[in-house]
DNA sequence: TGATAGTGTGCAATCGTTTGCAGAGAATAC
DNA sequence: GTATTCTCTGCAAACGATTGCACACTATCA
């Protein structure tokens, strides 16, 4: 049971050579310092003893793991998934290797998971469970330690994010649903603390103002959270103000899917008796009854954005913060219709 | 932009003792080595000064990096979020950390993905990717890498795995359908190369037979993968064959989806044309048009269950192997119903 | 009082790499 | 033929922790 890595010691044993020649042939940038015939030698020998360098030992000295942190709200959002899936791809492409931690449990201090990141000295983070004031990001930035938030951002403005442009998002939905011939419109928004549930809300209201909509203030209703129950609470607390209003446009798919619940459970039917549409498009929600009207965000392409992001600020910790903010794309399926005579009329 | 983290010999230089004083106090098992007093004063510093333990250095010297690695085929997969979840919350409140690797890439050795893990000294190893004859997991085993199955199973039975009951939950399946009055049942299976594949349709053949229906090979497919398309695909070509058949029972909700699409293109209703079960119960299937009827298996406890196992196995990586099979449960939703006269007659 | 056992701490080697420095030898210049 | 530069390789000290061993000291006992 016994399982004996090569190290670096036996490959330069066998080689009859220094073990820091070695290291020297295999490490790229200091591989033109020794005479190919050696280096060609001892990357045979290597190879024949299947040596593979140990990233303890090697992180340990020069302070580089080619690790990095992913930290996410909760992986069963079906809309991390994706995005994970194409930053780990695009990461291990180029070496790197991916930490996963799930932050949404009480149980569980974000701070901690944060630390326990860096005490494992990850080269970088990423972070899609950020708030709009959030010290955790600020301590990132204070102790130089390359980050890149995705989905959300925070309000200071020089940290390097991948974010969607939630406000075209809203006009684009809130332009359809008039387009159709809607004109009272309910809104169920998403925590305020958070940039997106921020953002849209804020747009929601100024772009219903632009379009000459007079919004109900008891039609409008923040979640705590991005989450279905959430989401149906909002909308119930709305509908108790009676329910004068053909359409509601929500801030997220999931804030979506709660109204279709609370829809459901006072018999009223998605499209005829009210309009929904969402926000992220994520997966399946073109199989669902009825199918969501929403806005469509580019999650592989999130994520490959976000990593090579990272992996830029990685190699240049110093360079100015970019934000990348990638364009949604409206997708209207069955659950937006044009209000019935009799929705106009009541 | 310094982040000059505190080090063990800084804390020892601050309370005036050695460092290796210090790391017997911090060390659970060597505390008791040192007095009382000197330990509570070397604590309050440690403290004071905000040390962690690099686990670089330690797990370079102790050989114990406190690392699980997670191998996914395919983490968009929605049956697989909620697991890594509750893993992922199982084993850090162990300490442990977990590196996700999703292999679900042409470009991507899976042997590779472990080779890198095991290179970078993982504890443990979960793997929810295995197929039947699994070279990996062979090689694993031999090194005596602790390690735990998720959900598939190898051949070999000589290794810990957290699986479900396949065989009762395609009885349920069947036995659902015939009771419901089907008796020509199409069967739509997994890759073969996987337990669950395999077992899941060895079972479907046998209880038809004990069932007393008569299976007509035409009406079996089994799919390359289990994805939509691969899904989509396999009931198209038994349909190729001539469709009187009034239901169809699947390996897998995703599988279950592609069927969905084979029929759509066929402008057949499901169930009026034709009923549909899957397997897995994968988050939103009751939100799809039908909500699908399939077997529930519970995935939290899953992740629970696999990631205490496997610290089980950490710890005692002599013990033998034990396997976990969970029970699925039917879940009746509306995608499977009684066949009409028509259908019967046709 | 002196031998003996027991307690608590320090010393130094070690885990596997990397890297600044030194020096041996070859190549070039004079 | 000597001085100088270059090229290549080895040496040894890190990185930050852990741990077997030695030893100083106190407590116990005869």
């Amino acid at each position: 049971m016994v399982k004996p890595r090569a190290n670096i010691k036996d490959v330069a044993s066998r080689a009859g050579v220094h073990p820091s020649t070695v290291s020297r042939v295999l490490n790229p940038t200091t591989r033109s310092m020794v005479s190919a015939s050696l280096a060609q030698k001892i990357i045979q020998i290597s190879g024949e003893l299947g040596y593979q360098r140990n990233p303890l030992a090697s992180g340990l000295r020069t302070q580089k793991t080619y690790t990095v942190g992913i930290v996410l709200p909760n992986i069963s959002n079906p809309v991390f998934p994706p995005i994970v899936r194409s930053v780990e791809h695009t990461l291990d492409a180029q070496g790197y290797t991916a930490i996963l931690a799930d932050t949404g449990s009480k149980t569980r201090n974000e701070k901690d998971v944060v630390d326990n990141m860096k005490a494992r000295q990850v080269d970088g983070l990423l972070i899609a469970a950020a708030r709009r004031k959030d010290p955790i990001v600020d301590e990132c930035i204070d102790q130089g330690i390359p980050l890149v938030l995705v989905n959300r951002t925070v309000d200071k403005h020089n940290v390097a994010a991948v974010i969607n442009d939630d406000e075209l998002g809203i006009q684009l939905a809130l332009e359809h649903l008039t387009a159709l011939g809607h004109e009272r419109i309910a809104y169920v928004g998403g925590p305020q603390n958070t940039s997106t549930g921020y953002v849209r809300y804020r747009t929601f209201l100024k772009t219903a103002k632009k379009l000459g909509l007079d919004v109900d203030r008891d039609h409008v209703a923040n979640a705590r959270d991005y989450t279905e129950p959430a989401g149906q609470v909002a909308l119930e607390s709305i509908m108790a103000h009676g329910k004068n209003f053909t359409a509601v446009l929500t801030a997220n798919d999931l804030l979506a899917l709660g109204c279709y619940d609370a829809m459901r459970a006072r018999r009223l039917n998605c499209p005829q008796d009210i309009s929904v549409t969402g926000f992220n498009d994520m997966p399946y929600v073109d199989r669902f009854a009825p199918p969501l009207t929403t806005l469509h965000i580019p999650l592989d392409e999130i994520g490959v954005q976000a990593a090579l992001l990272l992996l830029e600020r990685i190699a240049e910790p110093e360079a100015p913060a970019k934000q990348l903010r990638l364009e949604p794309r409206l997708v209207v399926r069955g659950s937006t219709a044009a209000p019935t005579a009799a929705q106009l009329a009541s």
